[in-house]
DNA sequence: TTAATATATGAACAAATGCTCATATATTCA
DNA sequence: TGAATATATGAGCATTTGTTCATATATTAA
């Protein structure tokens, strides 16, 4: 079996029957596209903590920039990003702007990707 | 800048209350920052493409690249870095490699991901 | 109104990233 | 042994990214 798998890709440089098995089974292009533009918001250390610490309660740019110790305006660029990929939303109250997690489902991916660092401890 | 968060942030007193309860709440620095690098990675479409075509079923090189229709050397590039993050781990066979994902938690939160960017249709 | 404050944003720049190209390594077969 | 094949990798380059700085906007209070 193995042997057979090896002629294949010796004669046409790829499994060909595998190759057909696992195109049938890919997810479709876009959604695998917008999940890693996810994760790839996700992957920033900046954002991560801001999301970390609106997993546990809502908080203001200034709120913000103390706990994670880093300039307003860079906080503020990065909460833009956060917004525009709807991952948290907004609420203003006078001049103060409260963020918070959009979807409950942020906290549990995070919880998730936790458990599976922690593994190696 | 620091003197400016200190003036404008702690003395004008935003939510002193809220930041010291954040701020025992939130997760160790380390975890979080390992957590970011894990998103880092997946955040690639290349990647997360290869990681998707993983969780199906084992895959050398060769039909990685032909699947994803790219060259080896970009695979196999992308490849290295998923095995130093411990993401995927590799058999070889003659001179064929074979790919695979290494922990069953890297398709459970995909799965997740993929639940929530399909919340929006 | 004017001053103060909280947040937002454009430009610029350094750092990081992903690909290509050339080349190296490893393995099989003639 | 040497040619062929599968994969790996270093260098170079163009693109992307995250921060800072300066400035703009919005809201409150004097």
């Amino acid at each position: 079996m193995n042997k057979e798998r090896f002629d294949v890709c010796e004669v046409s440089t790829i499994h060909d029957d595998v190759l057909s098995r696992v195109r049938e089974k890919m997810p479709p292009e876009e959604p695998v596209y917008e999940v890693s533009e996810l994760f790839k918001v996700f992957g920033d250390s900046t954002r991560s903590r801001i999301i970390c610490a609106l997993n546990i309660e809502e908080l203001c740019v200034c709120d913000l920039a103390a706990l994670l110790n880093m300039s307003h305006s860079a906080v503020s660029h990065q909460l833009r990003i956060l917004k525009v990929s709807r991952i948290v939303k907004s609420r203003k109250e006078g001049r103060v702007v409260y963020y918070s997690l959009d979807d409950a489902h942020i906290g549990k991916i995070f919880a998730m990707a936790f458990e599976h660092v922690m593994e190696r401890f």
